[in-house]
RNA sequence: GGUCCCAUCGUCUAGUGGCCUAGGACUCCAGCUUUUCAAGCUGGCUACGCGGGUUCGAAUCCCGCUGGGACUGCCA
């Protein structure tokens, strides 16, 4: 008896989906909890006019970023076309298929109130020959049930009566999704088709195809075991939309989310580890996951929750890791990748490495994504800050009692022992001189140093910063106030 | 319309007949701490959709209702 042979099986149609996403966790979590297990990536790829090869690149290495690491593929499904030609010869010999001219209209027009089931089986008998309009169809069986047994949900029976004659290629001679997937699933010998919910109705379709193959090939190839994933769903608790949802995969990582953290919470939408800890190592997760213990349910993408596992996850790293892992977003001159769209405010001649380091610390405790460390630290790599507006005017302009702060200060700083703790006590005192306590005593000299009213803390960032430089920046913004 | 799925705090969930006056996490609120902002700490709000059964006993089992969702393509 040999191991799990999963799949994951998406279609390049837009950018990697977090839905996706969890899908390919789970089927990499079934093939990695067993020593032989085995996971293939399959580009569902036939439908030509819709798929893209960068949405496949987008996969791949959103895949990779989740450290999804494969056993086989990515393969095209474009590239069994010939089994499934194959496959639909076969079917089509052994009087499982027909042919059928009927267009879309026709059956629309046939169908009118009954809608039930969707094709009515009109060309079934006719005993039609292949022609360039001809699809083809299946016969589904008109007694009995077909009965999905399926881990997550249980046994789910579908009346065959209510399942149409659906079409298995189309008149291009494209073999569609079932029977591709099917026979794809075959070849592959996968034994657990995990997928999304959505998938649950193409089922028993798909076990139909399945029996038939093994009776016509005479290959007894035994049925996987099915399980069928809750969606993922918005706030208005429809299926996640690619058009309208923030579902992009890439988009968080250029955010500066972590991959752990990112797994940790894919992971946790639909499941739950033992006991009350829910961020766990990855081992423990794929050691505890099971697919029977996946909740029936969908569940609802909150990014309040994922930003904060991932700034646990931030405040967890060291602070060498911390470094490392920021290139992207401040050195990405240094970074093998860089994230799209987000240029980093300061040139690689004003970028200091050393100085960073040194804020490093400050900057890991007070984020939640590591994109937000340029705006933080960006004060450190000019020579003036970029000014924020509003806190200038409202913490140094209309204040005079500031300005007062910030004369004070430049000339105290002038001899001062320049170390935080010194700058601390000296800033608290000039303070106290004016009748301001140190929160708003501090507030001008931070507005005029870093540009902000917001931002690491202050006395460590001017000691990093320098006697000169903060002198020089005081200055400037008496200048700029009057 | 039809088929199917689903139903515990606002959200993700624990819970498989008694350990539940329902636990954890996120969010939110309050307080503490505090050089800003965070973080941290403490506390708080808030849930078994409704109605019937079954049972000594039901969030847990059954039925109905209601509500939500998916599918209903010569897309996947």
């Amino acid at each position: 008896m040999s191991g799990p042979r999963v799949r994951f099986a998406p279609s390049p149609t837009g950018f990697f989906h977090v839905g996706s996403a969890r899908s390919a966790l789970f089927n990499w979590f079934v093939a990695r909890q067993s020593s032989d297990g085995y996971f293939i990536l399959r580009i569902e790829d036939t439908d030509a006019d819709r798929n893209r090869e960068e949405w496949v690149d987008g996969i791949v290495s959103a895949m990779s970023w989740l450290g999804l690491n494969l056993d086989q593929g990515p393969d095209r499904q474009s590239d069994n076309a010939p089994a499934h030609a194959d496959a639909v010869a076969k079917l089509l010999a052994g009087g499982y298929l027909y042919y059928c001219d009927c267009t879309g209209d026709d059956v629309q027009a046939r169908k009118g109130d009954n809608k039930t089931p969707g094709y009515d089986g009109h060309c079934r008998e006719r005993g039609l020959e292949k022609s360039e309009k001809t699809g083809v169809r299946f016969k589904t069986p008109q007694t009995g049930s077909t009965v999905v047994h399926d881990l997550i949900r249980g046994d789910v029976e579908f009346q065959n009566t209510v399942i149409d004659d659906f079409i298995v290629a189309k008149s291009s001679g494209v073999v569609l999704y079932a029977l591709a997937n099917v026979t794809d699933d075959r070849n592959d010998a996968i034994t657990h088709v995990i997928r999304g919910e959505e998938h649950l109705p193409n089922a028993p379709k798909q076990m139909m195809l399945w029996s038939a193959l093994n009776e016509v090939t005479g290959d007894n190839v035994a049925l996987p075991v099915y399980a069928h994933l809750p969606l993922l769903v918005n706030e208005q608790r429809k299926k996640l939309s690619k058009r309208k949802d923030p579902v992009a995969t890439e988009s968080y990582r250029d955010q500066g989310y972590l991959p752990d953290a990112f797994v940790n919470y894919l992971a946790l939408l639909g499941w739950s580890p033992e006991g009350d800890e829910e961020m766990i190592p990855l081992e423990r997760m794929i050691k505890e996951f099971r697919l029977e213990d996946v909740s029936h349910s969908p569940a609802f993408f909150d990014v309040k929750k994922l930003s904060h596992i991932n700034g646990e996850y931030i405040r967890k790293l060291s602070v060498e890791q911390f470094i490392e892992i920021s290139a992207p977003w401040v050195r990405p001159w240094d970074s093998a990748w860089q994230p799209t769209d987000r240029e980093v405010p300061w040139t690689k001649d004003d970028f200091n490495a050393e100085l960073f380091a040194k804020v490093a610390p400050l900057v890991q405790e007070r984020i939640v994504l590591l994109g937000e460390i340029p705006a933080m630290v960006d004060f450190f790599f000019h020579d003036q800050p970029v000014m924020d507006d509003a806190a200038f005017t409202k913490a140094i302009k209309n204040d005079v009692v500031a300005q007062e702060m910030i004369k004070a200060a430049i000339a105290r700083f002038a001899d001062v022992t320049w170390e935080a703790a010194t700058l601390h006590e000296e800033v608290a005192a000039l303070g106290e001189g004016l009748g301001l306590v140190l929160r708003k005593a501090q507030a001008p000299i931070r507005c005029a140093v870093t540009g902000s009213l917001v931002g690491p803390p202050l006395f460590e960032s001017l000691e990093l910063l320098g006697r000169e430089n903060t002198i020089a920046r005081l200055k400037k913004a008496l200048e700029l106030a009057n």
